[in-house]
DNA sequence: AAACAATAGTGTATGCTATACACAGTTTCG
DNA sequence: CGAAACTGTGTATAGCATACACTATTGTTT
């Protein structure tokens, strides 16, 4: 049998130690390519290369070494993850995990879905899709929060695993009593979707910072500074009347510095967020209930 | 099994050049110093350092520097962008860079505020809210998908510099007839920003793909791809029966497999979405004009 | 059982990256 | 004029992903 030999198709042999300029990702290389290499990336990702019968057992597993990415990744973060570090972490040489991802690209690809984990199963009766969205809501962004790593890469870019088809899958199980078209239902799975990622960015950011060691104070003096700039700057009126129409001013110690005089808390910014979302769904569902 | 001597010692990394693993971002550093990084950060994006009265006079601009590096961002992608192709690019060696910008990062901040441009100003008179919010939107989305490697930063790690205030102060704009409080207004502010941040990704990942001579179907075909593995899975029973249930299958040319049947475009699938924040929105300010 | 083939992990080398440091030429101030 | 401060260059280093060659291991084939 030809083809895939088990483990690790190693890198190309064309390309000599490193990436030449021209092989970079943006360069205009034949379309055919790049679409085979998310093709690959994704079977990489879902279909385990079967275990080959001759030879040498395998001391490590794929398994072993994404859990130690992870690990890697929440101690001391992304830019910590080398290979050296998970190889380090297992007591081989870097060389060997390239046994088992034939580069770094698919140990993070296998790395981000496992970190994503499952959402939290639903523990008591239904509660109507409203109430569950919400329940859905806060237990994504408390995993990104969780692993503030996972929000440094871009998302859409990396082929999607088992556990991101999941997280949809329960978004899409609370939707269920909705009554939406299938279509009308993936644009709402969407819309949700992106208010909890984008939303989630400041959270993260906090949670990035905790784990450096700042203070939540410290983080929000950082944060607030840049808005602060605006404050009286001709280019920013509006901006400059808000920071300045509130109370306490910039200086108390509130999570975000942007609401400084009676704000909500980042936690009470998201909830309001998510409720004009969810009323925004509501609507629709509601004037569809109709027809 | 092969000897697992471990890679053993390596040669302690001593300071000079490159970091030393404990300097990296996530290490426990102290949080004074994480902190006065950021203050740092954010003043060289800000402040432009006095020019020196003594020496000789410089040949090249920071403006000039961000200018070929966001050239390069746009031509070759992120991955692209190192000092070496920007000096490359405007004919000078890697460290002459450094003498306009003291790192990597402080280039990187300066080129990712200048790539974000400003808003489109208002041409006609005032619409309403509701459509110049829209109009925000759209903007911002077509602002991120033509410079997709924008996206591929996180952007709330970084200082925000002078234009991407402006953007904010467009969407206050949008937002001032609504006789909303300073309160409501930033967190109003925040969930739309939420909502088209979240929801640009799968475009700009088509845009990306665009950029390396994908064809659209080509990109639709590989994105479906993971999608469909959730048919007939047991795990995905909600997902495979939306997916399923749909006319024409994901074999169709239409840029977002997801809604394969009788679809939304990705660009309707954007506004629909709109829609329903908006619509969120619009409630709670009608519902608060009453009080 | 002996020969063989395929694999696992190691060791080493390469090219690219950011960036420290020292140097030579340039400009301005005292 | 000479020193100080600055500009761009040349060179060196450490860290990174990863190609390649080698050895030990182990199941298959004869």
């Amino acid at each position: 049998m030809a083809g895939r030999t088990g483990q690790g198709d190693r890198p190309s042999p064309e390309t000599k130690g490193g990436r030449r300029r021209e092989d970079l990702p943006q360069a205009p290389a034949n379309p055919e390519s790049a679409a085979r290499d998310l093709q690959r990336r994704s079977e990489l990702l879902w279909e385990a290369p079967p275990r080959p019968s001759r030879g040498s057992k395998p001391t490590m597993s794929r398994e072993g070494i994404v859990q130690a990415a992870i690990s890697v990744a929440d101690q001391s973060g992304l830019a910590a993850l080398t290979m050296y570090a998970v190889a380090e972490r297992l007591g081989f040489t870097t060389m060997a995990i390239y046994r088992y991802f034939p580069n770094k690209e698919a140990l993070m690809d296998a790395s981000v879905d496992a970190a994503m984990g499952t959402p939290p199963r639903r523990s008591g009766p239904r509660e109507g899709w409203r109430q569950e969205v919400k329940h859905w809501a806060h237990a994504k962004r408390a995993m990104l929060c969780s692993r503030p790593w996972l929000a440094e890469l871009p998302f859409v870019a990396a082929p999607h695993g088992p556990n991101w088809l999941s997280w949809h899958e329960a978004l899409l199980e609370a939707l269920a009593d909705t009554g939406l078209s299938p279509e009308d239902l993936m644009d709402m799975l969407s819309v949700v979707h992106a208010y909890v990622s984008g939303a989630s960015d400041t959270a993260i950011s906090l949670a990035r910072a905790r784990s450096r060691g700042m203070s939540d104070e410290l983080w929000a003096q950082a944060v607030g500074r840049d808005l602060c700039r605006a404050i009286r700057h001709p280019r920013y009126p509006r901006l400059s009347a808000i920071l300045t129409s509130q109370s306490g001013g910039i200086s108390d110690a509130s999570p975000l510095p942007v609401r400084a005089g009676k704000p909500r808390t980042m936690e009470e910014g998201f909830d309001f967020g998510l409720e004009r979302v969810l009323d925004g769904i509501e609507r629709y569902i509601d004037s569809n209930e109709g027809s």
